[in-house]
DNA sequence: TCTGTATTCAACCAATCAGTTGTGTAGAGG
DNA sequence: CCTCTACACAACTGATTGGTTGAATACAGA
């Protein structure tokens, strides 16, 4: 379990930092209407193939795209799966933290606490990191 | 138009970016709990709570947290609204490639289509990125 | 006022990253 | 076979990043 976390925690980490990059999101952006080459992804930008070879590794090694040996040409295709992984984190928390938002207890404490005597209640308690 | 699209996709580099260390992503998850300060964030790790106080304002430039005066502490708090930038983005192009690939046409496209006159229609032609 | 606590700022360092150019390799076509 | 095309690999460079330590700032309490 601990080794699957891991993993996927290093994927996550991956993901993210793959798509941090705009040149990369564009990539993306572009092979969701189709498959592509690295010749007629690299043609828009004003940056040399190698380095749009690169984003492509990039963005595979995170496991965004696959690539298909098919003659000399290695199409590009997406693989729309791995998003869900982000979009799970990232509801998951989002949610989490609305949902503490909503609570009005919650509202008022932050509004009307301020004891110098009682620093912080909700957090320092417990802990459950990862 | 154009302006407000180049903010939105500067925020979007910088929310990914902050989301693809571990370290962040697990504050991120501690946060989305309740407001903390920085010296119990950093207690838990045993790097030096100026390194978890330099992860809390990348997260901050994100615009994921933000930080509230109160006396000589500033508590962090998590902001759940920006998530929805990312997950917006992720979703987009999700959907996008999914349906694509349901559809059978352009599946089968793909398995029996590969001439080398005719490259690759569905992308090289419109260019539709930032 | 002096002290302790909470936090930031500044300078530095090693590692990674995005880009370059140059070279190598694999396959299609003359 | 030779050449073009499509791509990957390797080495280099400047900028960014994640970490460190040391000092500065802000405020609460004795």
């Amino acid at each position: 379990m601990t080794i699957v976390a891991a993993v996927a925690e290093d994927q996550l980490s991956q993901v993210f930092a793959a798509l941090a990059d705009p040149v990369r999101r564009d990539l993306v952006a572009r092979l969701a209407d189709g498959d592509a080459t690295v010749t007629e992804l690299s043609a828009p930008y004003d940056i040399s193939l190698q380095a749009v070879s690169k984003h492509l590794k990039v963005l595979g090694a995170a496991g965004l795209v696959s690539r298909t040996k098919e003659a000399q040409r290695r199409p590009v295709h997406l693989e729309a799966d791995v998003f869900q992984l982000a979009t799970v984190w990232l509801e998951r928390y989002r949610r989490r933290a609305e949902e503490r938002y909503a609570r009005l207890d919650d509202v008022l404490a932050e509004l009307t606490d301020a004891p110098p005597t009682d620093p912080a209640p909700p957090t320092t308690t417990e802990k459950e990191s990862s």
